[in-house]
DNA sequence: CTAGGGTTAG
């Protein structure tokens, strides 16, 4: 039962058939080459180079030209296997061929040319198409109107695909699923979701008359991971059981999806673990699942229980999925591998896979790698250029990233929201005012986007860190969408550095209300007030937080060594080489101390006397992490880290005079950003 | 000879 599915999907064999007359012909060496992509469920983003567009019409005329141009059937299979084997232009091609040989289609010519349109969200030929259904009398076949409700949805005209949806006479299964599916597919999952329970009700009324299959069920699913409401998919999930749908493979494998979506990630194991059949797409799903919410090792953990796994291969999605652990976790040399194994399967122009290397690669430092594989790539499309120019704005090379995303709009590639972010952010990481506003103004009027919260975080954090407090303030006071915690932070993170006591409080005040449980800004404003001397302030704050129940996070740094993670905490004592690792660092203070180093003990709470705030500061996780990349890599390699929380300002003067003391290059990725120590000097100019 | 579904990147 297992291949199921295999066989319900088998794709027909048009072109293998006899119907390819020469083996002269080139279209077989085509076929061969097109083998490893065939596995890649989306063609669309990035058409393979090999198959050229141009070529594909005289194919299909080509083949019009070999069947017998007299009979209605050869036409219609011509055009059901084009369009099922995904070639959509020649399928459509071969219907307009069809009429120009005046054959008259009948009620199976449609609904695959108009899938077709569909597919390809061609609305003025589906229209087309529409209209010879209506001249042909073909509307009120069951298989005609489910396949326009679909294409009208498909085309983003859902208005359309509802109105002849609720015009159709007899609705089957397939009908509802067209407009529930055209509904989630057009970002409206609620009224899919609604429409699922008018299905239900038409089924009461129709006197118990099942019209529910395991397709209406996935879609109503993935309805579910949208409307993020976890009561909605439980409900879904005890009826699919009642139905007994709970065995198939597709319904285990988008319940799976839902209730992680819907925040519930255990009960999504739980789903995957009672699946009896496992094909990729579970396999890759869980892996997705576990690596969006940020368990990167559970991620890669289900990937090698994968690999072992025999029935099933890895793909493409597989590949973007781990790539996104390996982004998350910094783990330079597993992301490598995959690297290596995209390469293998000829994946590299594959642009979501193609995206995710530029991605790790950034997200692990290294962005030289990342633009090597970006100018590799061919088919850039929006998300490509965003990711190269995030990446360059993280590592705090603002011109490089403008200078992409000049290329960008050159290449004739819109900016879209989340471009826009991605090159203020660049601009707040590296100080430039002038650029950003020139782009905070330009977006709204040269490119139409509304600018968001994200925009305005970036905006405040830019202006506040450049000493702009009072500007940032009223940008905030003029915001028309409500100031979340990322704005209301980034002020009070500018008053920190500013030694703003009035902006700070109030700051702070709405960051209390926003994000209650976040100490990080009591920590932040009774630093502001102990740089002003407001000790009574101070200890306010520190009974308040008591009160509260409140600690802090312990911060933690990760080095990969030798393929596995270790993770150092602050003050850390488990560490196998924790002596060696301690001694070690009692040598480079002793250096770093000749060569002009001052503990700055700012940072700590006041009332702990001076030879403890410095025994305190010695041992924070990345001072740790980065002695023990020094004692176990080779002279001339980078010490790569990655902390949890942003690096402090003691370890940062630390880092850079460690750089310089043991002619090292020290990259280390905080929170915000990434700074390349080298020569005693940070890339971030101190500027973060 | 005919229609609907699940996993991936910024």
């Amino acid at each position: 039962m297992r291949d199921y599915h295999c066989l319900k999907k088998q794709k027909t064999t048009f072109f293998s058939s006899s119907l390819i007359p020469t083996p002269l012909s080139p279209i077989p060496s085509i076929l061969f080459f097109l083998k490893p992509f065939s596995s890649n469920p989306n063609p669309n983003p990035n058409p393979n180079p090999i198959a050229i567009p141009k070529a594909k019409p005289n194919l299909s005329v080509f083949f019009s030209k070999c069947i017998d141009k007299s009979s209605v059937y050869s036409w219609n299979s011509a055009i059901a296997d084009l369009s099922r084997n995904g070639d959509f232009l020649e399928s459509i091609l071969a219907f307009s061929s069809m009429r120009k040989h005046s054959i008259k289609p009948n009620r199976s010519s449609f609904p695959c040319a108009i899938k077709a349109c569909g597919a390809l969200s061609d609305a003025c030929f589906g229209k087309q198409l529409h209209l010879q259904v209506l001249v042909t009398g073909f509307e009120p076949d069951i298989f005609v109107s489910s396949s326009l409700v679909d294409m009208y949805a498909k085309c983003g005209e859902l208005g359309d695909a509802r109105k002849l949806f609720d015009g159709i006479p007899c609705r089957n299964v397939v009908s509802w699923t067209s407009m529930m599916t055209g509904y989630v597919q057009n970002g409206a999952a609620r009224e899919a979701v609604l429409l699922f329970k008018e299905l239900l009700a038409e089924e009461s009324r129709r006197g118990g008359e099942c019209l529910v299959d395991d397709v209406a069920i996935v879609s109503v699913l993935s309805a579910c991971s949208r409307v993020l409401e976890k009561w909605v998919t439980r409900g879904v999930h005890g009826f699919l059981v009642k139905r007994g749908f709970e065995g198939e493979l597709g319904v285990g494998n988008t319940l799976m999806d839902a209730y992680a979506k819907c925040g519930d990630l255990v009960v999504a194991r739980k789903v995957f673990d009672g699946m009896d059949y496992k094909d990729v797409v579970t396999w890759n799903s869980m892996i997705a699942l576990y690596a969006q919410n940020g368990l990167s090792a559970e991620a890669l953990g289900m990937f090698s229980l994968m690999l072992k796994d025999r029935d099933v291969m890895c793909n493409a999605v597989t590949l973007s999925a781990v790539l996104l652990a390996c982004a998350h976790s910094g783990a330079l040399q597993l992301g490598k591998c995959i690297h290596v194994q995209v390469i293998k399967m000829l994946l590299e122009e594959n642009v979501f896979v193609g995206t995710s290397v530029i991605d790790m690669y950034c997200k692990c430092g290294r962005v030289g790698m990342a633009r090597k594989a970006f100018n590799r790539m061919k088919g850039k499309n929006i998300k490509s250029w965003t990711a190269m120019i995030a990446g360059y704005g993280m590592h705090g090379q603002a011109r490089e990233a403008l200078e992409v995303f000049d290329e960008m709009q050159s290449a004739g590639v819109k900016p879209n929201y989340i471009t826009f972010v991605s090159v203020l952010a660049a601009c707040s990481h590296a100080g430039l005012v002038t650029e950003g506003w020139q782009w905070f103004n330009a977006m709204a009027i040269e490119f139409n986007i509304v600018p968001g919260v994200e925009h305005y975080g970036c905006m405040v954090d830019l202006l506040g860190r450049a000493g702009h407090l009072n500007e940032a303030y009223d940008l905030i006071k003029q915001m028309k969408v409500k100031p979340d915690f990322v704005v209301w932070g980034a002020l009070l993170g500018a008053c920190r550095i500013h030694k703003n006591v009035e902006i700070g409080e109030i700051s702070a005040r709405k960051l209390f209300e926003l994000d209650p449980k976040n100490c990080g800004y009591y920590v932040l404003l009774s630093n502001i007030y102990a740089d002003a001397g407001r000790w009574n302030d101070v200890d306010k704050l520190r009974v308040m937080m008591k009160k509260r129940g409140l600690v802090k996070p312990p911060g933690y740094s990760l080095v990969e060594f030798k393929g596995q993670i270790h993770v150092f905490l602050v003050g850390d004592k488990e560490h196998p080489q924790q002596k060696k690792i301690y001694e070690y660092l009692e040598t480079l203070s002793v250096k770093m101390q000749e060569a002009g180093y001052v503990p700055d003990t700012t940072s700590v709470l006041h009332d702990v006397d001076q030879e403890e705030k410095e025994t305190v500061l010695r041992i924070h996780s990345e001072k740790l992490a980065v002695a023990f990349g020094i004692m176990n890599t080779v002279q001339g390699t980078t010490i790569q880290i990655i902390k949890n929380l942003r690096v402090c300002g003691d370890c940062h003067t630390a880092i850079k005079f460690i750089s310089k003391i043991v002619s090292r290059q020290i990259v280390v990725r905080d929170s915000n950003r990434f700074h390349h120590f080298k020569d005693g000097l940070c890339s971030c100019g101190d500027y973060w």
